[in-house]
DNA sequence: TATAAAACAGGACGATCACCCTGTTTTGAG
DNA sequence: CTCAAAACAGGGTGATCGTCCTGTTTTATA
């Protein structure tokens, strides 16, 4: 019998990233190792050597390709698509403290996770994180400032609400990964709730909200 | 030349705590490595593996003997000590944020720090960092429902303006530390403080509430 | 002072880790 | 087909890590 292969790179790189983002979160960076990784994805040292020299190598494609990704799909998208910013945070925090209370450890944060680890442990590695923040925080100000434009929110500062949201959002998921309870996640959007409102504005504004989707010209 | 020696036990156990204490903080549990503390310590492996017989062990120690002291000391006495929960907070935070503003590293919560890369990874762990998030969010929730004795705060949920104000802050100190910056801490204060104030009771009663020390029996 | 336990010293050991190196196979361009 | 580059295989290597082990010194107790 002859040996068959068939080069797929792209689908190789690809599962190598898949088990790395998930151990990465699940076990933390020092302590997944490259051993690991190559068994659970099926992957030999020289192809893994080939597609990402480093393990550090490997780190920043995970932060930058599927972190950045998870925060995208999980938080920005949902948030934008949202009539409202307010109504927009509260449903991610609704969907993900849903997801958390289904049977399953409570991982955490992805982001959070390699946040704590790796900050400090090498530049390269801050700065990416660093940006997975920041467009997270923008995305929700620019939601806020476009419900500003729709004569909603008042005087809200939205650099303000975008980093008290993310957060409230991050802490809570540090809780939630220590007590293995995501109780703490609801409580800490009802906190939000109950205080966001800036006085004057009841939320009986809430309702008739759908034309926002109308008028923005969603990219 | 007799060689001399001096034993001081405590002395020993406290400077290998104070080292892994820095260095669990600053780089992580599996970024330090044992060689690396007893060097920093100036301790023999002997030593070390007398008064700490795992690397577990003496992350325990760190957990439960100085992380927690920590939280207690920057967290829990200050704002017990203050005139009103409110004002407790926002002093631990401004004073924080002071801090982190002076050269230096902002090197994170080191209760956060530890608390995401361990969590998930041994269940003793968990359990001892749970302990000490539920003591800090327990103390914030007591000194509210004393302030509410004392006829202020209102209505306001103590457990959910506990699990606010620890989450905000520890999100907070996430994005400071990626960032490198504590302006997010602030700008998290500023949120906390703008919205946290129940409708209809504004700050003039913050004053005279110095009889709230007089008051409560300070266990 | 006698003696056992505690405190400390320091090297050794097996396991593991990230990385590298040398080959082999597949693929695509000419 | 030719052939060079990309893709992949798999073992090796030096370094490092946590732990353990055998001694030696100090200390407490009587």
């Amino acid at each position: 019998m002859r040996k068959k292969r068939t080069n797929d790179p792209e689908g190789m790189r690809r599962r190598v990233l898949d088990v790395a983002e998930d151990a990465f979160q699940a076990r933390g960076y020092h302590a997944s190792s490259l051993g690991d990784l190559m068994a659970a994805a099926g992957v030999t040292g020289g192809a893994l050597h080939h597609h990402f020299p480093t393990k550090k190598a490997l780190a920043l494609a995970v932060i930058e390709e599927r972190v950045a990704a998870a925060v995208r799909e999980t938080w920005i998208k949902p948030v934008l698509a949202a009539p409202s910013a307010r109504e927009g945070v509260r449903a991610v925090f609704e969907a993900v403290a849903a997801e958390l209370e289904q049977p399953g450890y409570v991982r955490g944060c992805p982001l959070n996770n390699l946040a704590h680890e790796l900050s400090l442990a090498d530049d390269e590695f801050r700065l990416a994180l660093a940006r997975v923040f920041a467009d997270w925080r923008q995305a929700i100000a620019d939601k806020i400032r476009a419900d500003q434009r729709d004569g909603e929110e008042g005087a809200t500062d939205p650099e303000r609400f975008a980093a008290l949201t993310v957060a409230a959002y991050s802490g809570a998921m540090s809780m939630a990964k220590a007590s293995q309870d995501a109780a703490v996640l609801r409580e800490c959007l009802k906190g939000l709730e109950s205080f966001e409102l800036p006085p004057s504005q009841g939320q009986l504004t809430v309702k008739r909200r759908r034309r926002v989707l109308l008028r923005s010209k969603i990219g």
